[in-house]
DNA sequence: AACGCATACAACCGCCAAAAT
DNA sequence: AATTTTGGCGGTTGTATGCGT
């Protein structure tokens, strides 16, 4: 909605190079184009495509018009009441990845959730005494775990299986902690997603693995794991922002290669 | 009816990694 | 290997709309 005049305050160089380009909001005749344009040539490159389609836009806004408004898939409108606790779940597992959670929310887009989160749920949090970014209490006196490395309590059994990189080549453990879900804020979409994970076995807890997880599938089944878990959403686990590589021992074993090879296992059915 | 404030959301921005050259 | 281009991301903002006075 911004005007041409509006952006002057910015001293860098716009994402369109070419003055007196049309911005603002889209015109059901510009989307009408696009769209057919896209059905017809297939979406092919951003930056030429207005030129072709006889836009006169920039790349840019026509990729963002495209996927966030006119893509068939787009659904759009009222949230339901499970897509919010989707959203809430996912947002406390990955904090403000917008585009991975709505990855994970059919028909949403980035951007919308995005909105829903700043316009609805992060006030609604607020008013319940819950700060957003954290999803704990905004008093501290009532706060638990203002230590950032603090360990959940979850007593979560899963079945590792009985192979190669699981703890001991025993067929269980429990997961009694997870940590550093979202380390690397700088690659999060690139192969430096790591998890790290606590087990208890033998009546003693260890680390299990912190390793990266370079594969999306696995990367997701474990997501899918953790957000249909009422019960550990219940309980006060706390992600680290921030992890160096030093603070990693080498020695632990990727939970990534147990799941690679099983990755069938992961289902509530192993969760008692 | 007119005004001002609050809210919702579309669209923009800069930045950065990946891909292309 | 170095440089340029492109695509995608999260943060931010401007404007339309709704609501209360």
């Amino acid at each position: 909605m911004r005007t041409p005049s509006s952006s002057s305050a910015t001293s860098k160089t716009p994402c369109c190079s070419k003055v007196g380009i049309k911005r603002g909001p889209w015109t059901p005749k510009e989307d009408e184009i696009l769209a057919n344009y896209i059905k017809r040539e297939e979406q092919g490159n951003w930056r030429t495509l207005p030129k072709s389609a006889g836009l006169d836009r920039c790349g840019k806004s026509c990729r963002l018009r495209w996927m966030n408004y006119l893509r068939p898939c787009v659904k759009r409108g009222h949230i339901a009441p499970d897509e919010k606790d989707l959203i809430l779940r996912l947002h406390r597992l990955l904090g403000n990845r917008w585009a991975l959670i709505a990855r994970r929310i059919p028909g949403r887009t980035d951007n919308e959730i995005k909105n829903y989160w700043n316009t609805h749920l992060s006030k609604k949090l607020i008013n319940q005494g819950i700060d957003p970014r954290t999803h704990k209490p905004l008093n501290p006196n009532i706060s638990n775990s203002s230590n950032l490395n603090i360990r959940s309590a979850t007593e979560k059994e899963m079945d590792f299986g009985s192979r190669p990189g699981a703890i001991d080549q025993n067929d269980h453990a429990k997961l009694v902690g997870c940590e550093n879900l979202v380390v690397n804020n700088s690659d999060w979409n690139g192969s430096n997603r790591e998890i790290k994970m606590m087990v208890q076995q033998g009546g003693q807890e260890k680390e299990y693995c912190d390793k990266k997880c370079e594969d999306e599938d696995i990367f997701s089944s474990f997501i899918d794991l953790l957000i249909n878990d009422n019960e550990f959403f219940n309980q006060d686990f706390t992600m680290l922002e921030e992890s160096s590589e030093a603070d990693q021992p080498s020695c632990w074993n990727p939970i990534m290669d147990a799941f690679g090879e099983e990755q069938h296992n992961l289902t509530r059915d192993h969760l008692p």
